[in-house]
RNA sequence: GGCGCAGUGGCCGAGUGGCUUAGGCAAGGGCCUGCAAAGCCCUGUACGCGGGUUCGAUUCCCGCCUGCGCCUCCA
């Protein structure tokens, strides 16, 4: 095996190699659950989605661990505008998060445990750190001592002493740049018992926390946003190595998705929460269109955009249809060497697609010469591709809400009478008849198109 | 002010010191088809601007312009 990933620690792409022989265990910063999913969340989330399904291709047992961050300042803020307790209002959205993510065909994580269940956990490590000197309890908070830790700073490229000063100097704070581990309870905010006072987690202190609890002191991957890379995974590692972990061997950041210059607004019309994108376009299309960039790069989000991309998908799995539909169904196979190739190289999905695309081409050639057998292996390596990606089309018709089994039974007895009608029609050169049949059926959402092996049809919910 | 990223053919999007210069979408021509759709074949010579290094740069270096991320919450 030889996958490389790029490290943001070391700017460079390394062999990945796992802590643990026939392992990997992952870390990635989930939501905050204050409002709904939107496309940028869940680009992050799908790329850890799909290194996860790489990993486990290559025969590895992979932890994924995606936190919920259940209490932070905008959900107590936001909660009590709308009058609602706090842990409802993180729930309910917690809710919509997993749905957004089972919706695009995300793998469940192996847990995603609550910052709110972990508190034990961090009153440990705020002990070890305070032990060790480089943390302190002030005024009902407690703060972590940037410059206990000389590395601080490293991970993102930072130096202390240019890092712009947060405007609030609280009290007791040594140094204006001490991050809030733990938040003392004002008046009125939920609050847990510790040592030092009653309060709340700090964000950062929390997701070293769940990691180093679930993945042990040293684990391979800690993913997120680039957003994310400073402050956030800065202090997480300082916490962390301040406290005597190795944690993470790599870290990895996504590049975050743009609106093309707008602002996402509802009055703008360009709103791209998951619920609203899944309306406008089928989730494996959208899981396309996300998955297609490399991740590193920055998407903007443009529909034109989303349209090529819904194009591009339907192609590939109307290629595999009209394999199946004409010589049976087809199994997954070998993904072969240039698609291992593509991922082994820091997950690279462009290039990995490129192949399936390839691929894809060489079938339907196969397919018009009558080569069936060529066109059955080419089918069989392009489901095994997309199944990496998770996009697999012939697992995502299965898995399809819009019509069960028996109705699509049903469904198919009916057009099948009409398009014998049509073929009748076509017999006898009764070309106009035959077009109403056509155009009927396509009024109703159901395309028809005639191939050698006759007249194929498909229904798309609109 | 500091740290960092990007600017590729009509569009999206990879990549590389020179080689057969990804892939997709769209477009034009052809094949096939009653028509349509799909598919197949062919076509398009692009790398922000100005310098430099080099036999040779889109790819390396410097400067500039433009856009973006982070330094406060953010995937």
């Amino acid at each position: 095996m030889s996958l490389h990933l790029f490290d943001t620690a070391s700017r460079s792409v390394r062999e990945f190699h796992p802590v643990r022989n026939g392992t990997a265990s992952i870390y990635v910063c989930g939501p905050t659950p204050q409002g709904p999913p939107h496309i940028g969340h869940v680009r992050g989330a799908l790329n850890y989605d799909v290194l996860r399904r790489w990993l486990t291709h290559q025969g590895l047992a992979v932890t994924l661990v995606r936190n919920v961050t259940d209490i932070d300042d905008k959900i107590l803020a936001k909660a009590g505008q709308h009058d609602t307790p706090w842990w409802a209002w993180s729930a309910r959205f917690e809710r919509e998060f997993d749905d957004a993510y089972t919706t695009l065909g995300m793998l469940p994580a192996s847990i995603a445990p609550r910052a709110t269940g972990h508190v034990t956990q961090m009153i440990d490590l705020m002990r070890t750190l305070i032990d060790r000197g480089h943390a302190y309890a002030a005024a009902g908070d407690v703060y972590f001592d940037v410059r206990s830790y000389p590395e601080y700073g490293a991970l993102s490229g930072q130096r202390l002493d240019e890092v712009q000063q947060g405007e609030s100097a609280a009290e007791g704070k040594r140094d204006p740049r001490d991050f809030t581990l733990w938040k003392g309870a004002r008046p009125g905010e939920p609050a847990w018992p510790t040592p030092w006072g009653p309060g709340r987690p700090g964000w950062h202190l929390e997701c070293s926390a769940m990691a180093l609890t679930y993945l042990g002191s040293e684990f391979d991957v800690h993913g997120g946003g680039l957003d994310l890379v400073f402050p956030h995974h800065e202090n997480e590692l300082a916490q962390s190595r301040a406290a005597g972990h190795g944690f993470t061997r790599f870290w990895m950041h996504n590049g975050i998705v743009g609106m093309a210059g707008e602002k996402m607004s509802k009055s703008l019309g360009n709103v791209v929460s998951i619920p609203e994108m899944v309306r406008k376009v089928r989730p494996q299309e959208l899981r396309y269109y996300l998955v297609a960039p490399h991740y590193r790069s920055e998407i903007q989000y443009s529909p034109d955009a989303l349209a090529e991309s819904v194009r591009a998908y339907q192609r590939i799995e109307s290629f595999v249809q009209r394999v199946a539909g004409r010589t049976g169904s087809v199994e997954p196979g070998e993904v072969g060497p240039e698609f291992t190739a593509a991922l082994d190289d820091d997950l690279g999905t462009p290039a990995a697609l490129a192949t399936v695309h390839t691929t894809v081409r060489a079938g339907f050639t196969a397919l018009d010469s009558g080569d069936e057998a060529a066109a059955r292996s080419a089918a069989s390596a392009v489901r095994a591709q997309m199944s990496v990606l998770g996009l697999d089309p012939v697992t995502w018709s299965g898995s399809s809400s819009t019509v069960d089994n028996s109705m699509s039974a049903a469904l198919d007895v009916l057009v099948g009478e009409l398009l014998e009608q049509r073929q009748q029609a076509r017999a006898t050169r009764d070309f106009a008849a035959a077009d109403t049949i056509r155009d009927r059926l396509l009024a109703a959402g159901i395309t028809v198109e005639d191939t050698p092996d006759g007249p194929q049809w498909t229904f798309k919910d609109s």
